[in-house]
DNA sequence: AATATTTATATGAAAAGGAATATATTTTTG
DNA sequence: CAAAAATATATTCCTTTTCATATAAATATT
């Protein structure tokens, strides 16, 4: 055994993994041409319309600042629609557009076909323990602890 | 229950964990003058000195034009050295410099107590299994399968 | 053995990301 | 209720990444 220290450190493996995993799907995306950023907008706003940029970066995993130019490419190519947040007015709220749906739609299903191809070695309780270690990791480490 | 596609999604909790669970550790390198992928360079050369550019690209998960540059960096800053490859001379090997050294046992021991602070919640089997599930993922889908 | 092919790294231009901050709006405070 | 503080988004400037390709060396082909 005796392996290299970042071979058996969990924030390496969680990065390698996740990128390892992702890298076919991510270059299928590009191939339609979607950015991965662009991809989790639509897929979260394909069953909840109408968020803000805030939530938009949180849940894409990009800052801010990040998320208003993914947003500004995403309106250009016609998958989003901006419109002032109500009654908040300091808000901005996204619609995805038909074009947007028609996207996602395709991408949400190569999403669950390759998401099932890289389970396919697990079984149904195997994948579902999988899954619940990542949501607990992810819940537990959601609200910063500390910062110093 | 009936969540949202998203929360229930393999590649998406994966980057999300991996965000979240190394948010801390990366804030707390870059108040060290620290980029990411050059803690990942310094802590795989730390025990495995002399790699080529193309090793450490794949291990710190960048492409290879940006560990060139990132390697530029870090020899500007003297953390590491380029030397030509023996025998072949195409390569370039890199070696961490005493600076490097001192620079990366910090880290290594923040990373660390920083990782043990993750998994306090967990007994060490219930870690073991956690760090096995990721290995198992990046093994299984590190050789791309398929390229259409 | 010369030529073509492959492999390893570097380079350059363009796209994307990040930190700090500006702007607009809402909420809080005295 | 006016002023101050907080919050949401946008903008600016600068750094980093990416894509395509150049360069150099090794391997394969004929």
């Amino acid at each position: 055994m005796a392996e290299r220290f970042v071979d058996d450190y969990l924030l390496y493996l969680l990065a390698r993994a996740s990128s390892e995993v992702s890298a076919q799907f991510h270059a299928h995306l590009k191939q339609h041409g979607l950015q991965v950023a662009e991809w989790r907008v639509l897929a979260t706003l394909s069953d909840g319309d109408g968020m803000t940029v805030g939530e938009l970066a949180a849940r894409a995993l990009q800052r801010q600042p990040t998320m208003t130019k993914t947003i500004d490419r995403m309106v250009r190519s016609g998958l989003v629609t901006r419109r002032k947040g109500e009654p908040d007015r300091r808000q901005v709220r996204i619609y995805i557009t038909p074009d947007g749906r028609n996207r996602v739609r395709d991408a949400l299903s190569a999403a669950k076909l390759h998401e099932a191809d890289v389970l396919s070695d697990y079984g149904p309780d195997e994948a579902r323990r999988l899954k619940s270690m990542l949501q607990g990791l992810i819940e537990r480490n959601g609200a910063t602890p500390r910062e110093d």
